[in-house]
DNA sequence: ATCTCCTATGATATAATATAACATTACATG
DNA sequence: CATGTAATGTTATATTATATCATAGGAGAT
């Protein structure tokens, strides 16, 4: 959280009272947190907001890398790389439902690579892994 | 799709008309089509259909590998390896919206064993590549 | 052949997710 | 303090998806 102020500061983006606290939501949650969801956290919060606000504050998040959306579970989880324009690989537990992010490194240079072999060029990549995480495997 | 016919016929899996119908509609459209856009398309085509008749057949259809959902736009596109519950990579196309299937294999098992140093055990992934198609790029 | 069961379809309603459009406020900057 | 831009408020509605219950249709048993 201190990093992202000082991130917003740094480029001068506005972590205006709602986009904070979302964004405080979604660091709280390990599971993917749909915008409904969020905006009754919000209104338990004291914001009177309707969806609008929740998804403009989604938004500003994932657009500045605060966020990512889980398109499989149309739900939202935080990013603690503030800014990085990576590109992402999630780790979701079918059993518990838990979402994290894991190390893409490794890969994507030869995921690009194959697929320019097809003739495309690739911009940016999410990648969604289903299995069960070390938590839930060990009970 | 004589493919697919006998694969069903193998496995006693039954390809209904509106089944069918909607797994050539996919196969027709090189973009992702959405529930609905299918359904209008049904009608179209005679059947008077409801909601979920169509996700009654996309199920079926993804169920059994032979069409996969496009989480990122909420829609669906054909996969010509029946039955094959394979790990697709999908190269989305930002200029036309073109949805294609690439080749993961070479990744896949670097990918699993990175993600399993962290203590998750992969069952499935879901890669989306989104960049700019061979045909978009030289036009 | 017909009964039975299971699967698929028909049909209505409603839930869940997302955005359009316009009004108002807030706040940095000249 | 005037002005313009960005953020928020508010209402309405679009889009995507599913729950539920009723009906039909077809494979296998007797």
């Amino acid at each position: 959280m201190k990093n992202i102020e000082e991130y917003c500061k740094k480029n001068s983006l506005k972590l205006t009272p709602v986009r904070r606290k979302v964004l405080e939501l979604l660091l709280e949650e390990k599971r993917g947190l749909g915008a409904y969801r969020i905006l009754d956290l919000l209104r338990d919060a004291g914001f009177k907001s309707q969806p609008p606000v929740a998804y403009r504050a989604l938004d500003f998040l994932v657009e500045n890398g605060f966020a990512h959306k889980i398109g499989s579970q149309n739900s939202f989880v935080a990013c603690t790389k503030p800014g990085e324009h990576h590109s992402p690989v999630f780790m979701i537990c079918k059993k518990c439902d838990s979402v994290s992010e894991g190390p893409s490194s490794p890969i994507l240079p030869e995921l690009s690579d194959s697929l320019r072999d097809t003739g495309f060029e690739v911009e940016q990549t999410i990648i969604e892994a289903e299995g069960v995480c070390g938590s839930c495997a060990s009970n």
